[in-house]
DNA sequence: ATGAAAGCGCTAACAG
DNA sequence: CTGTTAGCGCTTTCAT
């Protein structure tokens, strides 16, 4: 009934659970008999390490504690698959926390995480949080932390992000060269940097191509599907309606095709959009979605891999702390063909078209 | 440095572990006085409790270990977070395993939540798993086991699932109801229960209604999207056409949809379609695909609240064990309205359909 | 190459 | 109400 231990293995063997713990630890100076003869043993008894006891031995877990806002975002789901893949190879396992993107239940998961003496913390930061305490507990406590995707400079503290003024510069040239003129911007909350980043991406896209920069087209919602349509009804509303739209995410991208969808400027083609996370729904809606892939597991594989570098090197503290930043790729779809094209533009040759934009059907 | 330890407290409040121990637990024999010294003096030296040592002391982990196909399915994702829900109202902490559909990774999950003690395991099967032997392991360990949605009844654990026959019954109807006569079905694999139940569902709803069974309306894929897709294609391209789908899960229904759009029967209304799962995509695809919701969110409430239960009661062996049902839920979206609807129709009114049915558009 | 013994931090008899 | 003591299962000096 009870769960065998070392002591059974040894007892069976006539030696002791030191050796038994140091033959199935391969340690060296074991001979490969009784290494054998023990291993033998462990299966025949069905042997099973107790990693609780040996953690507490050993002062470490194995366990790779990871808090994420939400396992329902298709995002953040193959993060974790990212990191559970290196985590794998290393024997490490992976305890998961959702915060629900609050605060409270990110300090919570903090805690939990600690007391459960994980060896690291990799962590994607919530929408809500506004106060950084709780990381820093973690700092303080010398376990490993890494941030990923809502990552903070401010801790001082690993991160690997991808580069969204660069995705956000791509998504709007890629609209600009497929020969829309009035290329509109729905962000989001500016104390968020992703955000602030993405519109950063646009303005510079726009400015590259010589567009002139129109404050009315650039419009702040609270990034989900309903703002993102009613953001984009405004948009139609206006005199001087855009001809596309860059969304700053996919699910305001999503509401404002259904706007658009409602709206009389429904042909295909009409109303360019692009999104930004490349969401498991983008690739089957209608339209589909031009969206911008943020290489998701490739970023789980590395905020994993740069916990493994922490433990090996000691870190000289007194370094700024590792930042890796990953390459955006633009997914073209349908959303953002459009259908009579002017031809590719080039930079040069755009002298005029802040002009004519005013002007479009 | 290091982190402080009840020793630490004893000390500084010149007492011993052991009291400081039970005035942290709230044990009834210490006196208010001395607890609220100790947690003043817990705070000020900010200890955390190991819950290393407590769990390997104690025999028990507070951790319920999850293993899921994938967290990139919105519907385990949800299900994790009402597991979550739960879990955290009982002090318990959720450690997550993916299996990514293979035997394999289920069963290292399996051992690798055993050597972390868990308390108690929540499992959804994988596709590809055929042998039920690691399953096996868990409860030979007398360690409770809880099964959810890809259950079986051969392991003999508490179950909770949602009652697939009757989601696809009611799947079945709501086409008829809205006026489809060949109503065929795309199936998945016999041997996983829950196709065959729902291909049960799809046979008695018709036979409810008077219709004739028509085998060449019933074909099975491998759920996906590409074998939706196909098998679709080749329903269209039969003489006698269906004038509906009802589909084994949503994947297969969006490639059903994406068949029929590209036909020459892609008119809305002209052929219905009803998946099954309530995927996150559904709402927004175009149509919006009418589905089954599984309540997945209180399936894992259920699955936690069942392995709460089994910690509570001794449960008698001879017994046979828990099985928990859900109601599935019919969601109506556009897929499945008919334009030129017939009036609703009852079972006795339909004995002449099965005749009619061969003449349809 | 193996054994003896101590201890990781916590909790629970048992004793007072 | 509090202190003493022992031990959960494992690993690791230190001996031999």
């Amino acid at each position: 009934m009870a769960r065998t231990t070392i002591h059974d293995i040894a007892k069976e063997l006539n030696t002791t659970a030191a050796t038994v713990s140091r033959a199935l630890n391969d340690h060296p100076s074991i001979s490969t008999a009784t290494k054998e003869a023990v291993r033998q043993a462990a299966l025949r008894l069905n042997y099973q390490q107790n990693r609780t006891a040996s953690s507490l031995r050993l002062g470490r877990t194995f366990v790779l504690g990871v808090i994420i806002p939400s396992a329902e975002i298709s995002f953040f789901g193959s993060a974790v698959h990212g990191i559970e893949m290196v985590a794998k190879t290393q024997g490490y396992t992976v305890l998961l926390f959702q915060s629900n993107e609050t605060q409270e239940d990110e300090a919570r998961g903090v805690q939990t995480l600690l007391q459960s003496n994980v060896d690291g913390i990799i962590a994607s930061i919530a929408k809500e949080t506004t106060s950084l305490d709780h990381f820093l507990e973690i700092k303080r406590r010398n376990v490993p932390l890494i941030l990923f995707d809502r990552a903070t400079d401010e801790l001082g503290v690993p991160t690997v992000v991808i580069d969204d003024y660069k995705g956000a510069y791509m998504a709007t040239e890629h609209l600009i060269q497929q020969g829309y003129r009035r290329i509109a911007h729905i962000s989001g909350p500016q104390h968020i940097k992703i955000f602030h980043e993405r519109l950063r991406g646009y303005v510079d896209a726009l400015k590259a191509y010589n567009f002139k920069i129109d404050g009315d087209l650039i419009i702040y919602g609270k990034v989900s599907i309903v703002t993102g349509r009613a953001c984009a009804q405004q948009l139609l509303a206006m005199p001087n309606r855009p001809d596309a739209i860059f969304a700053v995410e996919d699910f305001t991208a999503l509401g404002a095709l259904q706007a658009i969808k409602e709206s009389p400027w429904n042909k295909p083609g009409q109303i360019g959009v692009v999104g930004f996370a490349n969401e498991a729904f983008s690739a089957y809606i209608t339209p589909s979605l031009t969206t911008i892939d943020q290489q998701t597991a490739l970023m789980g594989q590395e905020a994993a891999n740069l916990f493994m570098d922490m433990k090996q090197e000691e870190h000289d503290p007194a370094l700024p702390p590792r930042k890796i930043v990953l390459d955006p790729v633009l997914v073209i779809r349908q959303s953002s063909i459009r259908r009579a094209t002017r031809g590719k533009l080039t930079k040069e040759e755009n002298h005029l078209a802040p002009d004519h934009a005013s002007h479009l059907p």
